[in-house]
DNA sequence: AAGACGGGGGG
DNA sequence: CCCCCAGTCTT
């Protein structure tokens, strides 16, 4: 079937310089080091909605402790979590983990080389798919990220919105036909690479570009306005307490969050959520004796934490506090820890700062 | 098709 | 303050 957006677009010429300035430009990236399917698949997982940069030494310290599928497959979730501990979407390294179980018990510790298998893995979505079946086996599969729907939608001006999920597959269409059959994986990684050195999001570096001769939105002056992309509805907000809670032997309480949902199965001190103009010592005393059992007495606010996510912000006042009666005993989920040991549970960032600052 | 799910950097 | 980033899963 004959793609549209191909017609009297030389298909070779692109592939060619496309490929050729990846072959010659491309950064020096640990993951880059082997083809390694287990190592190329870490770091897709990681590189999902995180910038490289960010991800370098994650990766490089998750390969120290974690260099095999089989050694992930055999490791404590804690222990997993720590190493993710600041990266973010923490279910990325639980779905990881579980998919990798799955290698290593159904495909022999290989990972598969087909769509159609590794689709099957948790946390494989179409792009890392692609992604995997191009840079670790050489197949030409389409992987299409945020950079390659933007250099796309500015080669071929394509101006369906990038935010809708049916646009993905008008994009997946083209490079089943585009893809280089000689070299999928320098030509995906070249597409990408493009996107995140040259094709940026804003101010295009046109100039410099490699296939600017083949770039319809270059040739027509309009890759400013490309890529499409409806805007996201904006953030709310909440208001929060939290407490550091000590005990006589300088302990801190911290309590393990729900098995799903935001920050699922991370550390933290124990906090609600207020409403403006209450008192939240108050608020705060009653709900460590309703809820924890510990009666305290609040010292004072020691900190303010805002804490953003995409579509909501926390703004939490942190209080320290001391018990005053009993300490409930520890269960699996709450526990009471020296300072020193608090490095040990994986934590939500601000939360992190926030320990490493006690003393 | 729309939300949930983190965090950091840049304009 | 808003947008963006080597996305996927759930509803």
């Amino acid at each position: 079937m004959e793609q549209q957006h191909l017609r009297d677009f030389n298909s070779t010429g692109f592939q060619i310089d496309l490929v050729n300035w990846f072959l010659e430009n491309q950064r020096d990236l640990p993951w880059r080091e082997s083809k390694d399917a287990y190592r190329v698949w870490v770091s897709e997982i990681m590189l999902q909605q995180t910038r490289v940069e960010t991800v370098i030494p994650y990766y490089q310290a998750f390969m120290r402790e974690f260099p095999t599928a089989e050694a992930l497959a055999e490791a404590e979730e804690d222990r997993i979590l720590k190493a993710w501990e600041g990266l973010g979407y923490y279910s990325r390294v639980r779905n990881l983990q579980t998919a990798v179980r799955e290698v290593v018990e159904k495909y022999n510790g290989v990972v598969p080389d087909t769509r159609e298998e590794i689709s099957t893995l948790k946390g494989v979505g179409p792009y890392t798919a692609g992604a995997i079946l191009s840079i670790a086996y050489g197949k030409p599969e389409p992987a299409v990220d945020g950079n390659v729907m933007r250099v796309l939608s500015r080669i071929f001006i394509i101006e369906e919105d990038i935010a809708k999920p049916a646009t993905r597959k008008i994009f997946e269409k083209i490079l089943y036909e585009l893809v280089s059959k000689e070299n999928p994986s320098a030509f995906n990684q070249g597409l990408m690479e493009l996107g995140a050195l040259i094709c940026t999001p804003t101010s295009p570096g046109c100039l410099l570009c490699p296939v600017r001769e083949h770039c319809r939105a270059n040739q027509k002056g309009v890759q400013a306005e490309l890529p499409i992309k409806s805007k996201k509805k904006k953030q709310t907000s909440k208001q929060m307490a939290a407490v550091v809670v000590r005990n006589e032997k300088n302990e801190v309480l911290i309590e393990k969050r729900p098995e799903t949902g935001l920050l699922a199965r991370l550390w933290q001190v124990p906090n609600i959520e207020t409403n403006i103009g209450d008192n939240q010592e108050e608020i705060l005393s009653k709900m460590m004796l309703e809820d924890f059992d510990v009666s305290i007495k609040v010292g004072g606010q020691i900190q303010q934490v805002e804490h953003v996510f995409s579509h909501l912000i926390w703004n939490i006042n942190v209080y320290e506090a001391v018990v005053t009666g009993k300490a409930s005993a520890e269960t699996a989920t709450r526990k009471w820890v020296k300072t020193s040991e608090i490095e040990q549970y994986a934590f939500q960032s601000h939360i992190r700062r926030l320990s490493n600052s006690l003393s």
